[in-house]
DNA sequence: TGTACATCAGTGAACGCGCGTTCACTGATGTAC
DNA sequence: TGTACATCAGTGAACGCGCGTTCACTGATGTAC
């Protein structure tokens, strides 16, 4: 039952696929090889085929994570993106949403190795936001520390709002709080004030 | 090898202990019931006859964690609070830290039963920060909104630091960076400004 | 207060189950001639 | 271009292991008289 190489290549990026989703969904100690292996379409025996551990395939899933989500906001203005990023329809899918607010509590108890593509991520992140507040107000250093309170922020928000019960007011208050504190702290003029 | 009734209640206690700092170290996967009743001295069989469940002691330790935390850090003002929450020393020890940073993205796949103790939790720390501010202040609902704006920034900023590698300068930076902006954001003034 | 007995927390072995990983096998692909 | 054979991704069963939970048993505590 041999296959080409290209189909071989399309299996392994069909089994990271389902792992970045998966895993946001149900922690890295949640979702089984054999679970990720039927969600990409193949049998549970074929995984070793096109990675030496569970643990390998986490940190290329990371990586490819980061990658997807952060190339769906560039072209946005910070703004934009954290408006996004504190929607309900964000808090609410955890599965294609953020990688830190849904797996960086796993990460922490990882290996170091397994953190790095985090801190990469991370900062992938950062740049993002940082490139469009730095040009809105010709501020170099001081735009990297806006973009970086304003990730936490936003991640600190979205991050509580999912640890409460499904419709409890509070995790809709959180995020509102947060829209608002995100939008100040980024325009530094008012609500009102947007690059859009 | 019956027991007193006060000696129950003195293992049932550590039970609980055991499993809110092995939980914020492990996750709630990631922690067996044979290893929390290692560490509270007893043996694995007698956990059911204080819990009818794993995830009921899940609720039981969350609820403890919050009270034991939420009540280290009454008395003191919130830029105070909020330092302690955004040192080094705090990141590096999850076992006795936040329970919201250590524990929340697990919580998020958790059942609404098992997340009702964490909105609690939540609404007991923005709380105990609101207070700090209001009095600060003299502003009632807008310190509500400072509070968890605080809050949220302080905890992403905590849990982005947890994900990266030991040692990654990125790790302090958002530390650092989030310990300048929560002080601002409250005092409003600028980093001298304190109540200490 | 003393005696007889029911209660029940603790013990440690066992249960079925799903985990990550391994393996013998299959058969189409890729390669050497 | 055609043939012969080595390669290797996929398959599905199996491995040992640790999980949450159950259970028969022990014997000190708590209770009834």
């Amino acid at each position: 039952m041999r296959i080409t190489e290209e189909k071989k290549q399309q299996n392994r990026e069909a089994i990271i696929a389902a792992a970045s989703e998966l895993f946001r969904q149900g922690g890295f100690d949640g979702i089984g090889v054999a679970q990720l292996m039927e969600r990409a379409g193949l049998t549970h025996g074929g995984f070793y085929n096109h990675f030496p551990s569970k643990e390998n395939l986490i940190v290329e899933a990371t990586a490819h994570g980061f990658d997807t989500i952060v190339s769906r906001y560039v072209g946005f203005n910070a703004s934009t993106i954290l408006n996004v990023y504190l929607s309900r329809e964000h808090r609410d899918n955890r599965g294609a949403g953020c990688l830190i607010a849904a797996l960086s509590g796993d990460a922490a108890r990882q290996t170091d190795e397994t953190r790095a593509p985090f801190a990469e991520g991370i900062e992938k992140f950062i740049r993002l936001l940082e490139k469009d507040i730095a040009f809105k107000q010709n501020d170099g250093p001081g735009a990297r520390a806006k973009a970086i309170s304003a990730l936490a922020q936003a991640l600190g928000a979205l991050v509580m709002s999912r640890a409460c019960p499904d419709g409890a007011p509070l995790a809709d208050e959180i995020l509102e709080v947060a829209r608002d504190a995100c939008r100040l702290a980024i325009d530094q003029v008012g609500p009102e004030q947007s690059t859009q």
